[in-house]
DNA sequence: CGTGGCCTTGATAAAGTTCAAGAGCCGTGG
DNA sequence: CCACGGCTCTTGAACTTTATCAAGGCCACG
């Protein structure tokens, strides 16, 4: 697959015309990044964005103490690290590999001239970030809102509709990154997962596998719903 | 001041022919808002956005339980409720006014249109939304990576700076309102308050006015630093 | 000058983190 | 093929932070 097969594959660059599309494979740098290999770091000076044509990112931000809060987790063909292109020009956070990686970074100049010539281009970008702002209500919600086994739940069962269908779930990535995208720590999450098996609402399988047996009583616990006594 | 007056000022609109100011000010409405009503809830449909023209409003999140998550409070001249122009139709959150307010009405499909002939407007909104982006991941650290006493410490600190200069701060919103914009609730924000006047950190002089004493102290709990012993 | 809303304070309880130790799993290399 | 070493994950006990419940105090405004 070249590259730009690559461009024409990604959603936002969905609508461009195909010079257009020539235009951004023209001005496009590739690169890879090993497994926990750093990309950008929080105060770095952001030139450009980038979109990840294979493996998996994570954007993150770290406490003082170490701790950290993953923001999202990227992978084939979603954008990230945007915001400085349009706001300032410094990442508000910091991202990496989750595993071996390549990405396409799009210098922030000629994209930008790119946009202002095609409309199509600025619409699909103010509907990445609108859709990020969606996404980032819901983590503030949760983190505010709600306990770790409810933030737990909505994560079971929104993986669980994106792979569609059956009552058995695959953790995509490892426990101690969920924690860390959950808002809390391993020995909490580990905690929690077990007390769901002790009430029987789930069952694992594996370190990564896990079936669900009771999707109402998740789906209590996501909207905040009490705990049995 | 009349409508095309209102709408030059605003910064988003900023860099806009004559014409196309013109053009918007055809199609805004102008609504008035008393204090508490409610402008918009989550999981409405949005059929266009908001710039606020006097008066405050709160964008928030509810729990099942009736805590209330505070994600922005807008002034004069700021747009609120963008989400649902670009991407899916609902809101992610719910927005009422903080006192007696008016605000400008967009309708999504003009406004659109508008875009697509414009791309000052179009990088315009783009920056919008990616400062928002920008303080959502200041929020987001501040619920996961930091204690109350430190997040309120930040707040002050920015408010100082904001009002520009002297060692005294007045507090924009009453100290309810603080406390579910710090994810916190009044009572948690009341002890905060009072141990930081007990380590002289700060002074309070009546509801609403406060001394700053300590800035490196507060810079300190600001940056997760930890507390004296 | 009284009344209601906002704020403060106290006692108690719940949730989560920390620290420490052990168990399970996996890839590497003998 | 098995054993080693290093992770990751789990579990336990103590501690910290924050929320909850319940009064009581303070203004501000009518």
């Amino acid at each position: 697959m070249n590259t730009l097969e690559h461009i024409a594959v990604i959603p936002l660059f969905e609508g461009l015309s195909q010079k257009h599309q020539e235009d951004l494979a023209a001005i496009v740098v590739q690169r890879v990044f090993g497994r926990g290999q750093s990309i950008f770091s929080e105060g770095d000076e952001g030139n450009g964005f980038y979109v990840v044509v294979s493996g998996r990112v994570k954007v993150f931000k770290l406490s003082s103490e170490g701790k950290e809060q993953i923001l999202h987790i990227f992978g084939a063909s979603e954008p990230f690290g945007e915001v400085p292109v349009f706001a300032g020009q410094r990442f508000p956070a910091s991202a990496e590999a989750l595993e071996e990686s390549r990405v396409f970074f799009f210098p922030r100049k000629a994209f930008v001239d790119l946009i202002q010539r095609d409309p199509s281009l600025a619409l699909n970008m103010l509907a990445v970030l609108s859709r990020r702002l969606r996404q980032f209500t819901t983590l503030v919600e949760g983190l505010s809102l709600k306990e770790v086994p409810g933030r737990l739940a909505a994560y079971l069962l929104y993986l669980n509709e994106k792979q569609g269908g059956t009552n058995q779930v695959t953790l995509d990535i490892s426990k101690g990154q969920l924690a860390g995208l959950l808002g809390t720590i391993p020995e909490t999450l580990s905690r929690v997962l077990a007390r769901m098996s002790r009430e029987r609402l789930i069952e694992s399988k594996g370190t990564r596998r896990i079936h669900i047996l009771d999707r109402d009583g998740l789906q209590d616990l996501a909207d905040g719903g009490k705990h049995l006594p």
